[in-house]
DNA sequence: CCCGAAACGGAATCGCGTGTCAGTTTCGGA
DNA sequence: TCCGAAACTGACACGCGATTCCGTTTCGGG
């Protein structure tokens, strides 16, 4: 059920490479260059076709830019879900684990290739606003998801009773978000930025 | 010390005014419409002066966002710096206390008005790399900022001394990055968020 | 009240990038 | 090998907006 018909055969299958290629040059040139200041021709160039070529892929500039995104997303989305469900844990250490976990997958997809949180983060807000209007629905989206993680904390009790949860959940992803921006320029630093963070959560910041 | 020499007078006096004005005029249309959509017609005609007027006072259109973002930055970095060194206090409960403060004040600036956020946070950084390079400079020392309290805190010894100081205070940045998004879309919630990330601070989310 | 300097305004210029389209090439099937 | 459909191409047609420029207006000093 995950994919639709068959996409009736080879020529089709070229069609659909080239439509994934030219999204994946587009994301190249709008991470580079910024969005506005690169040109159709641009991204038809990085794939030495002629930029004619491209309207018959996508209507038009705007329209791309959605698709990138759709990919990012779902990049990101995946990442968070897959094998992570808020009810696999019960305990406050292994709740601490799957943090680890979910901090690593997101690690990889921000901190291996900054261009991601670059164009999610830097470029797309300033499209237009339907573009930062979803960009702001991905936050709401990500604090709702670990909302669901401390919900569920609290009811199994590791959790503070008293949790304010929504607004804890995005005080976190704040934390998530921050790191992603310092990947922007130090990405090696990802890794001890994501135990620091867990830190906190954990173990506050004063001394006992 | 404050102010250079004395602008002459009346005449130069109107000039520096216009000048003011142009810069707001022009703040209020980037946020608003955004930078890329606004043009610089839009700008002069908010203020009813002709477009070629808008040059006597600024070089061009990436000049005047310059000179806007300039107008912010030191909005924001003042209200963080004054009266709120980091060696004020001496105790736990004095530095929550000051970071409630700060958090106030923050919250006045980019909670009272979102155009603030919203210009800084998602419009600047697509306009050219200049200008993310900016913003980038502008958590950089943000999390200086932060990082010098808590390097305070752990010599006085009421913060942990283990602290991972760089990596905490760009953590906690990001949670008060995370209010400030969060105060795009429901401004009134910035208290409440700004408590929850206090408390994850100071008490964590654990259960005890 | 008059004059020259400085400020203003907005029509005109110019460059750029999007999107179109008609001619050309490719390709699978017969 | 030949044919027609489908894909590709890039020169071209716009439209838009930044910047310029010069005729007009304002204004302070004499």
């Amino acid at each position: 059920m995950t994919s639709s018909a068959e996409p009736v055969s080879r020529a089709e299958r070229k069609k659909q490479e080239l439509r994934r290629e030219i999204i994946d040059a587009a994301f190249d040139c709008f991470a580079e260059r910024g969005y506005h200041a690169t040109g159709i021709a641009d991204v038809a160039a990085r794939l030495g076709i002629g930029h004619g070529t491209f309207y018959r892929y996508f209507q038009n500039k705007r329209d791309i830019v959605d698709h990138v995104v759709d990919d990012l997303v779902g990049r990101v989305t995946g990442a968070l879900t897959a094998e992570n469900a808020p009810d696999a844990v019960s305990t406050l250490a292994e709740y601490r684990e799957q943090s680890a976990r979910i901090g690593e997958s997101l690690g990889r997809i921000f901190g291996e290739d900054p261009r991601v949180p670059r164009l999610l983060l830097f470029e797309a807000p300033g499209i237009d606003r339907a573009m930062s209007e979803r960009i702001l629905d991905l936050f709401d989206l990500a604090a709702s998801l670990t909302a669901a993680y401390l919900t569920h904390g609290v009811e199994l009790g590791y959790l503070r009773a008293d949790l304010d949860i929504d607004n804890t959940a995005r005080a976190i992803n704040g934390m998530i978000l921050g790191t992603a921006i310092s990947s922007l320029r130090t990405p090696e630093a990802q890794v001890a930025q994501s135990e620091a963070l867990r830190r906190i959560m954990y173990d506050g910041i004063a001394a006992r």
